[in-house]
DNA sequence: TGTACATCAGTGAACGCGCGTTCACTGATGTAC
DNA sequence: TGTACATCAGTGAACGCGCGTTCACTGATGTAC
């Protein structure tokens, strides 16, 4: 094991990243600390080497899997609308619906978001407006601003379908509802300017 | 106070209801017994005189939640589609959205109950299905079941919206995208058929 | 009508346990000479 | 090159506290006679 500068920076990346994965499996309420650096492979009191408390390595979780979102899956599609397609089509998804730790930070943690502390709903924000200003170029190239509250009213349709396909007990029925979601993303994607 | 089958029925409807309420304002994971007992009037070991365990007193109040929002609000509403746009000129009211005691257990609970155990997710998508076969029955009185899965669209994207409002720190914004809620859910009450 | 007793809704202390946080310590590393 | 020392990432026991659950008990009620 190195000890350098930039070794310590590659943990604190690492701690980020795993919490990140257990928060989304196991919430934010039911994430402990000691299980959080355990899955980094360390011991409870780490935590406070690299954070002040346990909200502000959740508020920096939550930021880095926005960004991660963002750059990983949203900013790789191709351009334009064609882009929100496979964007779409990706999201309704069994296997993205199914992969909860590598799925969208949207669906796993929105409603428990909307309970936290300011700086965490802060984090989560600015990193759906990363989210939402990508798509806006998409839906409108010469005139992003026109299509910010048509982009953010896609994330919350997409985040809420997602998590109620998670939610219900009837398989099939959950299957049939992520090609619904898709298909009412279309219709959303396709609506009149003014609507 | 009265010693009767009655009073016992009465009170554990009380526990059930003011159970509801706290578990949509701090969370599953974020309400503790004694906490729900309190709220009853009670003390942390009653519970147990009416439920096995914390996890079927919050089945029961996941049960009563989705219930009481089909009787006291969908099923109140006009009949048809007129209706349905009644509900969803509701549901993304400022009102509505920041009463989260008394407003929508989907929007304040969808992702804890994902993570839940089976007899609360089976609680749950019973009474999401009393609540998608009555909007089923508005879009199309003649064929409900066609509606179905169109239902179960719009259930998702009203919930997955609120939450989002709910969570943006920017308050202007989250107040716009109610309003692009509403849009949005009359674009996809009025999508052809097959979309 | 009055008294003794059975019922039972509700109490609240106690259980073991995991929580978030603190801190004295370990031991491997890089550096000084 | 070899040795002494300073640095510091990480450990893990301990803190007070709240968790879900159990259970011996209280005391108000309805009932029996």
């Amino acid at each position: 094991m190195r000890y350098t500068k930039e070794h310590k920076q590659q943990t604190k990346q690492r701690i980020i990243a795993t919490a990140g994965r257990r928060l989304k499996r196991d919430g934010i309420d039911g994430s402990g600390v000691a299980t959080l650096m355990k899955d980094a492979g360390l011991t409870n009191g780490t935590l406070y080497a690299y954070f002040t408390s346990k909200d502000e390595l959740v508020t920096t979780a939550v930021a880095d899997q926005m960004r991660a979102q963002h750059e990983n899956i949203v900013a790789h599609a191709a351009p334009g609308r064609a882009g929100l397609e496979q964007i779409v089509r990706w999201y309704f998804s069994p296997e993205q619906r199914d992969s909860i730790d590598d799925g969208c930070p949207n669906a796993a943690l929105l409603d428990e978001i909307a309970r936290s502390t300011d700086p965490t709903r802060q984090a989560y924000t600015d990193g759906a407006l990363i989210l939402i200003d990508d798509f806006a170029a998409r839906l409108a190239p010469h005139d992003p601003p026109s299509a910010r509250l048509k982009a953010l009213g896609l994330l919350g349709m997409m985040a809420g379908t997602l998590q109620l396909s998670r939610a219900l007990t009837d398989r099939q029925l959950a299957d049939q509802l992520l090609e619904q979601g898709i298909r009412n993303a279309l219709v959303l994607l396709d609506a009149e300017r003014h609507n």
